[in-house]
DNA sequence: TGTTAGCACTCCTTCAAAACGAGTGCTAAC
DNA sequence: GTTAGCACTCGTTTTGAAGGAGTGCTAACA
């Protein structure tokens, strides 16, 4: 059996639409009104009825109108984002350095975002997936203290600085440079082998302590992009959405967005679940962040090329304008690419 | 006429601590009760009534008790101050290096504060005044393009990619490096005048470009500090106190959080005006965040020597217990001294 | 002169009942 | 299959009364 006609779809849709807009439970005689079907209330009531034992709207109480249900919500979204997919496929771009230019953009971008669609907004920093050594690059910069810095593919430079017990020569630094890059340069850090490292520790002969410290900062240089940087934005918005603004539900939203770790790990499933147009919604109880139980969650993936690839996150409330919300990530992808595809 | 006897401040000090901890507006007969003075509630009435007129403590309604005025809780705040005024004095400390995991001390102390204190809290990274150039290290990271590293005092690092139109030579990159060490070494961002950086172009010959793109790293390294960034936690806090949590003041407050800037402007009034104590308290509208005006903050300010200090804060309702969270201020600035001073 | 008991008064809060109104389900007629 | 009509439900708003906390004032007392 085919669970919906298309009446059914279209006073389902009209009731959606309806209650995006005011955020109130929708009774039948609105849709009988501002719909066009022309059909009376009572026969909406009866095919809400339906609607409702189906599973696609719910009602608060008896005798309140109907709201939307997750599954409701699901549908719609659903047969949005088919019409939208053709558009995003060729939006994909690649970028270059920059990397203290980055934070500042990022932080813009989120404000905007916020600004431009009255939800929250968050944006984490491009990640880096199969990251390799590109150059490292030790200095003495005093009689005590040891720069190591890292650059890794995608221009990222990490700094360590550490303690040596004695200045080291000049060539003895020049020696330990040429080790590290060659033996290092090229590889990802699944590929440095502790093999590798005794290797290097044994040719180092008494500065193998150095060596240490340079497999360390790489390691962690490496791994840090995983706990990245997130920038959120408008996190007040949700006071603007009554079903959002009492207290508890408030606090607990607003404890994700001090969280980030939360919020990473809401970035780090849509990059894993990433679809064909790199938009994902997470409707309810669908989002991977319990806190976010009452809101819907639309993300974005950003692929700069070379796995450099990020998230724009938009919180709101279930009723959340979702073809606003679609549009404003894909122009805003637009945007990215000017920002950061050239110089 | 000294406006306060000592019966006056007696019943004040026992208004405002009953309102500590309840919340609630306090009534002449719970003091004439609950503090040792043996007077009844008439009697507290008639000194009330006094300490209204002189603007210690109001009224938010008629029949309703009295409540600390702003100017009440600084009295209170002022005497509690005097008493620990002497045992801070020896706290100021030296420490080193290791900004890589400065980042998540600070953050750590941030959540450690806030849950020990039930507040929210902030703190600032160190911000350095009379930055000086302490090394400067130039590394072709590939084809066409130059990496900037500079170690500024405090062992700060800071980077710039920048693109040069062909490869230089390990001679150019010696030269220039040398060029730049001996130049600006040791000067802070007052120091570098126009005419050493002409003279170094000129010395530089075809590679000036290199030279200004240094110029324009270090400019940027040493002034970045002053918006240097702020970590936050348990703004959610503000939740647990009626008096804060209602929806315009909450979102006024969460912005607050949100909106860093704000947070640094905070940092920045406290680190001028910093007391004998490095503490600070700011009450209702004293405090130089307008969103703050229904909140204490107290303020801590750290300083590590060398120039570099930074601000702690705590933010909460007017009626916080000030007693424990300066206690809380002080033992945590002896813990930070372990974090950061030694290795 | 300072302290206290007593009392009338104010005004916020709470509670319950009543009025309201939005919306439904059902039935009967078209 | 559609619709009008009506009784009914149930959340929300309004209203008024009761309760209570706290005050200011006055008069008496030490």
């Amino acid at each position: 059996m085919n669970e919906l006609d298309e009446r059914k779809i279209k006073i389902l849709t009209a009731i959606i639409e309806n209650y995006l807009e005011t955020g109130e439970p929708v009774g039948s005689r609105t849709i009988s009104k501002y719909s066009d079907l022309n059909l009376s209330s009572a026969t909406i009531r009866n095919e809400m009825s339906d609607l409702e034992e189906l599973g696609y709207i719910l009602q608060p109480h008896t005798s309140a109108g109907r709201i939307p249900s997750d599954k409701g919500y699901r549908l719609y979204v659903d047969s949005l984002m088919q019409q939208k997919e053709s558009e995003v496929a060729e939006l994909k771009t690649l970028m270059i350095e920059r990397q203290d230019k980055m934070e500042s953009v990022l932080k813009q971008i989120a404000r905007v975002l916020a600004a431009n669609t009255n939800y929250a907004a968050m944006i984490t920093a491009p990640q880096y997936h199969q990251n390799k050594v590109k150059f490292i690059q030790l200095s003495q910069v005093d009689s005590t203290h040891i720069l190591a810095v890292i650059v890794i593919e995608g221009n990222i430079v990490k700094n360590k600085i550490f303690s040596v017990a004695e200045r080291l020569t000049s060539e003895t630094l020049f020696r330990l440079n040429f080790l590290l890059n060659t033996n290092l340069n090229g590889l990802s850090l699944e590929q440095i082998t502790l093999g590798t490292i005794a290797q290097m520790k044994e040719q180092a002969g008494v500065h193998s302590d150095v060596v240490s410290h340079v497999i360390d900062a790489v390691a962690e240089a490496i791994r840090e992009d995983n706990d990245m940087e997130v920038y959120t934005s408008g996190a007040t918005n949700i006071f603007k959405y009554p079903e959002l603004s009492d207290q508890a539900r408030a606090s607990e939203l607003i404890s994700a967005f001090e969280e980030k770790q939360q919020l990473l790990s809401l970035a780090q499933k849509s990059l894993e679940n990433t679809s064909e147009t790199g938009i994902q919604v997470y409707i309810g109880n669908e989002s991977p962040v319990k806190n976010m139980k009452d809101c819907s969650v639309v993300t974005a993936t950003y692929d700069l090329g070379g796995g450099m690839q990020g998230t724009i996150g938009i919180i709101g409330p279930k009723r959340m304008d979702y073809e606003n919300v679609v549009d404003t990530l894909k122009t805003l992808m637009k945007q990215l690419d000017t920002l950061l595809g050239d110089k």
